[in-house]
RNA sequence: GUGGGCGUAGCUCAGCUGGUAGAGCACCCGGUUGUGGUCCGGGAUGUCGCGGGUUCGAGCCCCGUCGCUCACCCCA
């Protein structure tokens, strides 16, 4: 037989790490939540047009690194590489934005490009994401910042960094445009150069190779081409940010790979990722919802990258502490005994905790030791002797004491209850 | 698409200038009657990624192949 492997590049979690995902799932979503933003469930594929339209034909994502397949009718289907696309089109064709604005909604799932796996990246990977929609003023712009922020922070993470800039309205970007062009034709850019430049001659701000980076020195920032409008914005965005306490920098730089960002764009960079830094990401998208058909609303929303995030609370090691174990475990020691647990267990979940009994017949010892691996706050004996006095020995994991307690499920939920956390 | 590194027990790895494999951790059993974590004793486990070649003999050398990994590119 030979065995099967995963297809390349692709992320798995599995006990014990899922739980870790799981947890920076949650928290990452949680301020989203907390912030009147409402789940949208979102195919993992859409028509191909959509992302070609919407992400732009220009960038790397939609030329060569997405999932294209035709399905049995014909039609040509991509595996959704970016959320932003698919969650405009669902939108547009639910009229959600036809009632009060703005219209916020969370999303989260796996994502699919077809690169080269690395460090941090991979081919299916994870995103949780926001989109606020039919609100262009600056308030929005720091919420949306802020609601990455604080998910970073209730992970415990401290030395990721907030990088943002603004990208300006369409006449900003056309004055400047003008004078980049100019300044890259005095350049001895090499062919992979000038070919990116001239699809988006911003991208050359984004190369790596050191050449490059000393070439581009001097040229001209589109920061300092913004309009009157697009300058307010941004100040009163930074200001905002300031006065709800978020640390930036400003990177006037910084590029994002996807055609339909405007305005207000930001990044967080970990610096103890390897070669993928970017956790999360995201900026505002002035003409998308037109673009695609829709009215012509604005919006701003992030990704970031689940997958990324959680190798970031590793290398902090900010979240070990935060996973859950059992609240009680329970050894029973032979076939009475094990009927008996069967139903206690059942009717304590039943109550919401958590708890486990020993299987198989392992005897005490094993059972105990079974007990001390499910991380058990307390371990429960159940012979002859308790089932005939129906009480028993809560035993605390980590002193060693034992309590007496009647083995009621209401009694012994009681006990728990002031042990145990966030029931 | 381009380059580098690596593939040996479940995991992390060691294996000298070629003589057919080891450690730690994990796992299981035990240290006498119903209480885990520490300690002590015992135990199971590998087609040394796969295929071919050189050799009396290959985990170690050569060729091929598959896979993993890191970096470029790009991005979450």
């Amino acid at each position: 037989m030979t065995k099967f492997l995963a297809p390349k590049g692709v992320s798995e979690y599995f006990p014990p790490r899922s739980e870790l995902f799981e947890i920076v799932r949650d928290r990452l979503i949680s301020p989203a939540k907390r912030a009147g933003y409402s789940l949208i469930e979102l195919p993992v594929f859409e028509d191909t047009a959509l992302f070609e339209r919407g992400v732009g034909e220009s960038t790397d994502v939609v030329s060569k690194e997405m999932y294209t397949f035709e399905d049995r009718g014909g039609r040509s289907i991509t595996l959704r590489p970016e959320g932003t696309a698919g969650a405009m089109r669902s939108v547009i064709e639910n009229n959600l934005d036809k009632g009060q604005l703005p219209v916020k909604i969370f999303y989260s799932g796996p994502f699919f490009r077809a690169e080269r796996p690395q460090a941090g990246r991979y081919r299916q990977f994870y995103q949780v994401g926001i989109e606020a929609i039919g609100y262009g003023d600056p308030e929005i712009d720091a919420e949306v910042i802020w609601i990455a922020d604080s998910g970073f922070k209730s992970l415990s993470l401290s030395k990721y960094e907030l990088q943002i800039t603004s990208l300006g309205d369409e006449a900003s970007r056309a004055s400047h445009r003008v004078e980049l062009i100019n300044f890259l034709k005095k350049l001895p850019l090499d062919e992979e150069s000038s070919r990116r430049a001239k699809v988006n001659p911003l991208r050359l701000f984004d190369d790596k190779r050191p050449e490059v980076i000393e070439a581009m020195q001097d040229a001209p920032l589109l920061i300092n081409y913004l309009n009157k409008d697009s300058t307010d914005h941004f100040e009163k965005v930074k200001k905002i940010l300031s006065q709800l306490g978020i640390s930036f920098t400003i990177n006037p730089k910084m590029v994002r790979g996807l055609d339909y960002y405007t305005g207000t764009t930001f990044e967080f960079i970990h610096p103890m990722l390897g070669s993928q830094s970017g956790i999360g990401g995201g900026g505002r998208y002035d003409g998308l919802m037109s673009q695609l058909g829709g009215s012509d609303l604005s919006g701003i929303g992030f990704g970031i990258g689940v997958d990324r995030v959680l190798m970031a609370c590793e290398a902090e090691n900010s979240i070990a502490d935060l996973v859950k174990a059992m609240d009680l475990f329970v050894v029973p020691i032979d076939e009475i005994a094990k009927e008996f647990s069967t139903k206690l267990v059942k009717d304590l979940r039943e109550l919401g905790f958590a708890c486990d009994l020993a299987y198989g017949n392992r005897g005490l010892k094993g059972g105990m030791k079974a007990a001390d691996k499910s991380g058990a706050t307390f371990a429960l004996v159940v012979g002859d002797d308790e089932i005939k006095s129906n009480s028993g020995n809560l035993k605390n994991m980590s002193t060693g004491e034992n309590i007496s307690s009647t083995l009621t499920p209401s009694a012994l939920a009681t006990f728990l209850a002031n042990f145990v956390r966030d029931l």
